[in-house]
Formats: C-alpha cells, structure tokens, sequence
RNA sequence: GGGCGAUUAGCUCAGUUGGUAGAGCAACCCGUUUACACCGGGAAGGUCACAGGUUCGAGUCCUGUAUCGCCCACCA
C-alpha cells in the first residue's frame, strides 16, 4: 500500500497535480481518445457547450455548479465510451464588459470614453477581457472542468466574427433583418438603445400632476412626466367613456408652456376609463404604449427629447434642459396658469439599464431589428413539424420545437413561461451604439445601403457605427463553435448538441435564441435537452453580491475543502430549476466525505494485500455485489435521466452508510474470525467493491477517487475506465 | 394586471410511472488504543399548508382557499 494513504486527504496537494495529469494525457478531446484507442471510432456522440463566463471579472458560485453538473455529465457520459466532446468558451459580453472598463477608467482617469476614442477604448476593453478570461480559465480547471481546451473559443474571436457577419448577412438578405425608425429603449447613461430584456424596474416614489393643456381644452389628462405633453398630438380616451364621447374626432390647438400643440382626440380601447381622469395625453415619441396608439391611429410623432436626455423643444425656458429640471419648470408654468388641477404622490416603477443604472427614455430612433413574425422559406428542415421547403417564421420555429418536445427543458414546467415569453416577443432590436463587440457588417454611400461579410473594395463607403446585441454572437454558439459557416466535420459530428445545461434566467436571453438562430441557419434543434440550474444563495437564502458581502468564493472554497467537496455541496439534492443554499457546513461535510473515502481504501487496501482475483465468492458476499450492482444500475438510470441531485446522494449513501458502515464493519470480523474461504472471497469482494465505488463516484467527485486510483498503482486514468456494467 | 412555482422532521431540502414518509445538519443517549473523531451504534422527531374530489390506495392526480417566492407586463 502507497503510504500515502497514512495521512488525511489533502486535497490542496493533490488537485492542481491531478488536473495537470489529465490535460497532459490529451482525453479531455475526444479526436485523442479515438487515436489512441480509448474510444470507439464508432461510438455515439456526446456534445455539450458551455455556457461561455462572461469576461467581466472572476467566476461565481453559479458557474461552479454549472460547471459541476456539465462536468458530471461529460464524465459519465466518456466512461460509457461516447465520443464526448465539451466545448468550452467565454463571452466577450459587449455592454457589460464595456461598460465595466469605462467605469474604472473614469474612477482612476477621470476620463471618458469620448476623451479616449473608439481605438484607444477597444484596446483597453480587450486588454481587460485578456486577463478576464486567463483568470476564469483557471477557475474552471481549479474546479476540474474536463473540457476540451483545444477547442476554445471567444465570442469575439475571429472565427465567431465570420460566422456573425454570414449570420448578419444571410438574415438581412432573407429581409429578416431590417433597419427601421422605431420607439426604442434609450439609455442616456450608456448612450445606447438597449433590449427589453435589458430592463430592470425600480419601485419609486413620483407625482402624478393632472391638468388641462390650456384654459379652453375640454379634457383634463394624468401624467407623472409633465416635460413629455410638450410632444403630445392626441388626447386619448376610452370608446365607451360617455363623458367625452362628444370631443371623439375633434381637433384643438393649444399653446401649452410656450409651445404650440394640435392635439386630436380619438378614441381607443387601450385606455382604462378608470385610471386618472380617464384621458391619456399621447405622446408618441416618447412612450412605448404611446408610440403604438400613434400607430393604430396614424398620428404625427414628434420627438421632444434627445439623447442626452435634454429638451429638444419650448422657448429658452425649457429648450436644452435636463428633463428634470424641464418638469419643474413646466409644472411651475401650469401652476402660474392656474392650470394644474391636482397633484398627488404614487410609486412607480421605472425603467432603468441593468449595466448603467440610466433612467431609459423611450425615444424613435432608427436601429436594426430582426423580424420574428416575418414569414420565410425554411430549406432544409429537420424540425419535427416544419417540412423543408415550407413558409415559417422564427417565432414559429422557437414554438414549435419545444411544443412537439424535440427539445426538452428540464425541470418541463418551464415551458410555459417560455411559451408565454414566445407570445408576447417583439422584434428584436439588435444594433447597439457601443464600441465593443461585433460591428455591423453594412456599409453607406449616400442613399445606398451595402450588407456583405467583407466591406466593399471601392472606398467612400462608411461602415454602420452601431455594434450588435451581445446575444447575437451568443445565438449562434452551439455551431459557431464548431466552425460554421464552414462545413466541417465537428459541425456533422457534433451538432446537433445533446445538452445545455444553464441558469433559468437566462432562458430567454440566451436558449431562446439559440433556438432561433439554428432553426434559421440550419434548420435543425441546437441541443436535445436544456438543463435549468437555479440560483445559488447563502445560507439565509440571500443572493449573493458584493454590496452584502455574503459570496462565497469558489476558489476559496476549492482552497479550503476541495473542489471535490464544493462539487459536491452545490449538487447533492439541488434540484433543477430549484434555487439551492449552500453553506461552509454544506461544504466542510463533504470535505469529511472526501477523507472517508480516502480511509475506506486504506482499509481495503491494508486487509487485502493478499488478496486472490480468482477466489471463490461465497454466497452471502455474492448478494451484497448483486445488491451493489443494482444501486449503480438504479444511480445510471437517475445520469441518463438527468436527476444528478438524487444520483450524487444515492452514491454517497451507499458508500458512506453501506460499503463503510456495514460491509466494512462485518468484513472486520470476517477477516479475522472467518473460515478460508469466506475470507477469501471477502477479501475479492472488498477490492470490488472498492474500485466500482471509485468508478461511479469519478464523476462526482474525481480529483480525490483519481488520486486515489493512481497511488493504487492502476496504468490508465480512472477517468477513461469504464463504467461499471449494469446487465 | 397576467403567468409560474413552493408549502414535507427544529433548520435546509429530496421524494422518478399513485403503492407502508427519506437524507444532511442540529439536538438526545451510548460507545470508541482506531481504516477514519473528518468515527461508530442507538433512539427521538412528520394529520406531507388547509378544504373538497378521483382511486382499492394520494405527499404524488383534479378543484378551490390561504401564505410565501419568482418571472413577465406596466397606469399614463
């Protein structure tokens, strides 16, 4: 026996070697493993993406249970000889990271991203995304991620590039991409529109001012935003309200603070009799719900506001203000005029940009979208549902998918919510007026629009400004990756995946989109199945973040307990989609595991020493084998179902509770008081069980069972053993 | 306002197709020169939120109620 065993476990000694000897043995690729005879050229395949981190700072909690459960599938599913290929990556994150490095420069510099200029900024952002990644790499592999490095992409890299600017082109081409002049979400901090999804809502306190236009306008109106009725072409109020039925088509014009306004009044449904004075001053330009009435009923759009937030409008009062001060101003002038009928105080939510914090102005603008609704000619189609050849849209397509459950989501009620998410899409605006990401692949001469993958050779051609939504290069991940446009082999081989495994919020961020965009490009299904992990939170349930202080680190806890034992804590009786608690007792309880294994193989491996490969199993020891082989037979049907959180506690009871407690404990008194050949066969059984239980613990746990197999002396890697057989 | 989910032991949560309620932690008792105190044995602890229904049988399926949580929309 290796002396090693005389000690504790130390996973701090062990891990970082351990991890060093797979990358080093080359299985993390499946090409190796083929070439030298691990797998089956034949084998089925077993592909997964990861999630690609964003390159915004460090990794997280969630990303170590990502990475966890991604890890254990990838694992089970190499031990039962697939070709398995996980392919990992990170996220250039185009907002997020951008707007995270001007943030430290303007704290350090006090500079601007303007100060700085488009090239200077790009290359600071690029430099910070460089150390970004190189400290989220070794994260993953401090948490023993057995992907395949040979692979690694970046969504910003030059080969996702290509396939962005064919995606671009072949969508805009198709007429599913578009420019329009539309209402769209203005954040005035960042200087960028922004997606819906994009939109957090904070509850405020604001007052709601009623008040007439002017002394002889007939209808009194509601507003908490004063500065906007400078952009007012309509009064809105319900068909059926009978107090107004009388001004219904009427046109008034006022001068309202300084400005002169025509305001007709129409009727639509969209309006609550109920709310205020039951009229709603329209204001197209500058309100979502506005801009739509001002379509139903064709009316002028008049933008007020600019994208500075200021007043584009009115007499010097009020031209250039801030929109704050603009209000106060107006609600001073309506108070003078004897105008303002009622002022009273409510909350309300207000939209404000995730990453900046800016209050967004809704404001028409002319950005590029693509069309969900918009019929188009699927070619070749794989999709259950939609014949090749057939007229669809994308909406239909990301429908459709998961409706005839050629994609499963796991937990399944989540598809409702995706459903309704699907219902209630929009066009998706995909041009964003920041520096870092992909820029749009179309080019202006004068009036003429040029879209291709490559600018035009002729020069006076000016490139669009805008860069495209971050999700965009994301949509395209499950082939990207693999090197679409081109056909390669990975793309025949690989694609599509079997499995994504990620967080629930990000459903439609991101596995929406997947789904469009290889139902588009492809015609067929990204990935097989879609794992939602749910939230990690502290042991209060908090979520974790800076401002609290409460995150958990998981290189501290790698540092602390081991990656094997923080594996462990994050998945055991996590459910999918279910948020999960973890805590340094979770975790240390595992540490505790960690050892028990280790002083099981010492006990197997110091009363076998002589043990006998051909001794003769007697009967009692032959059930406990038989009961051993349906626990792992029970444990593969939980792996191939996905319900790792039963799976990982099913193997910790049985080792802990059963080959420990009671086998080991009866195999004691065996050794020293049994006949020969219970002894024997005893001593066989041991090593048995020993060796399946390290098998099917690898997944889980593999930096303390690979340890372990290697001072056994064993010649291959417990990671390319195979899994025990469950006939 | 619309949708989704949760309610099971003191705490945190599992519970596959309906078949005698499970784990971890905590607490209690006992043991321990031993593979491991990063230990072992034992006992205790639950009207599975509530009210109906389907069924031979319901934690599990259906209807309703209550409380909590989340997502989406957003009232001008």
């Amino acid at each position: 026996m290796n002396d090693k065993f005389l000690k504790p476990y130390n996973p701090e000694e062990t891990e970082k070697r351990i991890y060093k000897l797979w990358e080093e043995s080359g299985f993390f690729n499946p090409d190796v493993c083929i070439e030298k005879g691990v797998t089956n050229k034949d084998a089925l395949k077993y592909s997964v993406m990861m999630p690609p981190p964003n390159v915004t700072g460090i990794l997280h909690m969630g990303h170590a249970l990502m990475i966890t459960i991604e890890d254990i599938v990838v694992r089970y599913q190499r031990m039962l000889g697939k070709k398995t290929l996980w392919l990992p990556g990170t996220d250039h994150a185009a907002i997020a990271t951008q707007s995270r490095v001007e943030k430290d420069i303007a704290k350090k510099e006090k500079l601007s991203r303007h100060d700085l200029g488009r090239e200077e900024l790009l290359k600071r952002v690029n430099q910070f995304a460089k150390e970004s990644h190189d400290t989220i790499v070794s994260q993953l592999k401090i948490f023993g991620a057995s992907c395949d490095w040979s692979r690694e992409a970046f969504t910003l890299d030059e080969k996702r590039n290509l396939a962005v600017r064919t995606a671009f082109k072949e969508m805009y081409d198709t007429g599913l991409i578009y420019r329009g002049h539309r209402i769209v979400n203005w954040d005035p901090k960042g200087q960028t529109t922004i997606s819906d999804d994009e939109i957090v809502y904070e509850e405020r306190k604001a007052k709601l001012y009623t008040f007439k236009y002017s002394k002889d306008f007939p209808i009194s109106i509601s507003t908490t935003r004063p500065e906007t009725k400078v952009g007012d072409t309509a009064v809105a109020v319900h068909p059926e309200d009978e107090r107004y039925q009388k001004y219904i088509g009427q046109t008034f014009n006022v001068e309202f603070c300084g400005v002169p306004l025509t305001i007709k009044i129409i009727a639509d449904k969209h309006v609550e009799k109920d709310f205020g004075t039951g009229a709603l001053g329209v204001t197209p330009a500058h309100s979502m719900i506005d801009w739509e009435i001002a379509e139903r009923h064709d009316l002028p759009r008049v933008q007020v506001i600019n994208e500075f937030a200021k007043m584009t409008v009115g007499g010097e009062n009020i031209l250039g203000k801030k929109v704050t001060d603009a209000r106060e101003i107006i609600v001073e002038w309506l108070k003078s005029e004897n105008l303002l009928e009622k002022e009273e105080e409510i909350t309300q939510n207000i939209s404000t940009a995730e990453r900046t914090g800016g209050i967004v102005e809704p404001m028409p603008k002319l950005q590029w979208f693509i069309a969900v609704d918009k019929e188009f000619t699927l070619k070749d189609s794989k999709i259950k549902g939609i014949e090749s050849g057939s007229k669809t849209t994308l909406k239909q397509i990301m429908r459709t998918v998961v409706e005839n459950n050629q994609i499963e989501i796991i937990p399944n009620y989540f598809d409702k919510t995706y459903f309704h998410w699907i219902e209630n899409l929009r066009d998706w605006c995909i041009s964003r007026q920041i520096w870092y990401g992909h820029r749009i692949p179309v080019w202006y001469k004068n009036e003429e629009i040029y879209c291709d993958t490559e600018a035009p050779k002729d020069a006076d051609w000016t490139q669009d400004e805008d860069t495209l939504d971050t999700w965009f290069s994301s949509g395209l991940w499950t082939f990207s990756t693999l090197g679409w446009p081109e056909s390669t082999e990975d793309l025949k081989t690989y694609h599509p995946t079997n499995l994504l495994e990620t967080g629930y919020e990000i459903l439609f961020f991101w596995v929406a989109r997947m789904v469009l965009m290889s139902g588009f490009f492809l015609g067929e299904i990204p990935f097989e199945k879609v794992y939602l992990h749910g939230t990690v939170r502290d042991a209060q349930g908090r979520k974790m973040s800076k401002s609290l202080g409460n995150g958990i680190d998981p290189i501290d806890v790698a540092n602390k307990f081991g990656a094997d034992a923080g594996r462990m804590a994050l998945v055991v009786g996590s459910a999918p989609g279910i948020d999960t608690k973890i805590s340094e007792d979770k975790i240390k309880g595992y540490k505790h595991f960690s050892n028990k294994i280790w002083n099981i193989t010492r006990f197997v491996l110091s009363s076998t020493t002589d043990f006998d490969v051909n001794a003769k199993i007697t009967q009692a020891d032959e059930i406990i084998s038989k009961e051993f082989n349906e626990t792992i037979l029970d444990i593969t049907k939980d792996l191939e179902a996905l319900r790792i959180h039963i799976a990982s506690e099913k193997i910790y009871q049985y080792v802990w509770h059963t080959f420990a407690d009671v086998i080991i404990e009866d195999s004691k008194k065996i050794i020293l008081e049994g006949s020969i050949e219970e002894v024997t066969s005893r001593k066989k059984l041991l090593v048995e069980l020993l060796e399946n239980s390290l098998r099917v613990l690898h997944p889980f746990m593999p930096f303390v069972t690979e340890e372990i197999w290697q001072s056994m002396g064993k010649e291959n890697l417990l990671m390319i053993e195979k899994w025990p057989s469950t006939k």
